[in-house]
DNA sequence: ATAACCTTTGAACAACTGTTCATGGGTTAT
DNA sequence: ATAACCCATGAACAGTTGTTCAAAGGTTAT
């Protein structure tokens, strides 16, 4: 990286041309969808659950049971990380066997949770 | 990454005692700094000031006017972005330069564009 | 067939969030 | 000194969110 290039949210591994380098400010759209993106991460619940798929597949029962939800919470719940195709799944006779898609949670974890654990300097002001 | 492990919420690159490999899900209270963290950028508008930013140092009523808020909301979340160390701010005068603290949330915004723009693939469900 | 099981869905309601508005603190001018 | 400027703060209000509750769909038993 260059020195005195300012931090900026250009995506560089791709070369396209619908992926310019962003010199101006998120537009209303693409920031609306980060924002529900970001949204669905932010809820306790969530976070719960995910965790537990990333022990392995689930059902929904199991899910309630571990997490300390009622069943039709949890339900709500994984239709919202659906959309966000965040977990999949899969029915099997009567059950629904939920996991999780990909790694992308698993690196949005990780990158959050160094940023959580860095220890606070001495701030100037306040 | 072994083939029959399960993806999980480890953190493997740090080997101390206090850093175990996650087996169970995650607590309440690591679920709830997780949301809080993510829920700050579960907005449109903390987006678009995040990536104001990202292009520069700049002032509270610069920030206002480029994202088309007042600067009143604009300070509400600038406090907001504050609060988990996302940005930082120097005083001159009296103006306020904002800008944004580290490279976390520039691998953040990376990490969700790239899951945002994956192809959508067949849905067996629904 | 009926019953039990697992899950999903919709409505309703309490709790939370982000904005506006008014105000005030602190700084730089005249 | 007063005025203008820049920013922060608190209250209040509309909009959103996550839960509970009741009901229903679909599957596997008996």
């Amino acid at each position: 990286m260059t020195s005195d290039a300012p931090l900026s949210l250009d995506e560089p591994n791709l070369s396209g041309a619908d992926r310019a380098p962003v010199r101006e400010i998120l537009s209303l759209d693409k920031a609306q969808r980060m924002a529900e993106f970001f949204g669905v991460l932010g809820d306790p619940n969530r976070w719960r659950i995910l965790s537990a798929l990333a022990l392995g597949e689930r059902r929904v029962g199991e899910l309630a049971a571990v997490v300390g939800m009622s069943e039709s919470a949890v339900s709500h719940q994984l239709r919202i990380l659906r959309t966000m195709r965040l977990v999949s799944y899969r029915k099997r006779g009567r059950n629904v066997f939920y996991c999780l898609k990909d790694r992308h949670i698993l690196n949005l974890y990780q990158e959050a949770s160094e940023h959580l654990d860095e220890p606070l300097e001495e701030e100037e002001g306040e």
